[in-house]
DNA sequence: AAGACAGGCAACCGCCAGTAG
DNA sequence: GCTACTGGCGGTTGCCTGTCT
């Protein structure tokens, strides 16, 4: 059996008893273990909610407030490079939650895009309706499958060093000697870098 | 002043991948 | 190899608040 609650579990908005019950436990015992957390920190949520709750809210890295401009800018970018991958694009943003950057993108962002007559979701203008496949990430497929497709992608790039366009990226020795996380980091990091230079000069 | 409406955001839900037994 | 469990993710919902009529 999956996802059996409790009846006493408690849903809802969070109060500030329930937030310091939480905060003060992760001090005290650290991140993790979310299904028994909330038995041993006296809360009645389930440990998803309290999970939530800490990475959205809680933790003392997140940084709660206006998005700045260059942010916004970053996240465009980002989320041409990646789509729908917002834990991908919160990891590029310092502060910033992957929920948090969700919303923002879906009332303001994608209006934005939108009044600027281009496709929130191609990142096409939208006049110009067919799709190109080969424009940086699939955007037909979904989300899930993007990820595998950027992590394939970047794993591939560990076996052949060749294959993968080091302009401006990192080095292939540097790849080698690199965790996986390290050479997917390198590889956006290339990516953005890329998508930046061919903004600023167009290519013939 | 009060009801209707819209926008923003916190939180929930369901699914999937990884992993331990 | 199979099963159950846990953590993580993206999509969606629904409440709260501000604005309009």
């Amino acid at each position: 059996m999956r996802n059996v609650l409790p009846a006493s579990v408690k849903k809802g908005p969070w109060t500030r008893e329930e937030d310091e019950l939480l905060s003060c436990y992760i001090a005290r015992e650290g991140e993790g273990q979310w299904q028994t957390l909330p038995k041993k920190a006296g809360l009645l949520r389930c440990g998803k909610s309290c999970r939530l709750r800490w990475m959205n809210y809680l933790c003392p890295s997140v940084k709660r407030g206006h998005i700045s401009a260059d942010e916004e800018d970053l996240i465009i970018r980002l989320h041409r490079l990646l789509g729908n991958r917002w834990s991908l694009i919160a990891g590029r943003i310092p502060g910033r939650t992957d929920n948090e950057i969700k919303n923002y993108w879906n009332t303001h962002l994608s209006k934005k895009l939108t009044s600027q007559g281009i496709d929130p979701k191609t990142h096409k203008p939208l006049s110009s309706s067919s799709p190109n496949p080969n424009h940086n990430l699939n955007h037909s497929s979904s989300s899930r499958d993007q990820t595998k497709t950027i992590s394939a992608n970047s794993h591939e790039n560990i076996s052949n060093p060749n294959s993968i366009n080091l302009n401006g990226g990192p080095r292939s020795d540097d790849i080698l000697s690199h965790s996986p996380d390290d050479v997917f980091t390198s590889f956006l990091d290339s990516l953005i870098n890329d998508e930046m230079c061919s903004e600023h000069t167009p290519t013939a």
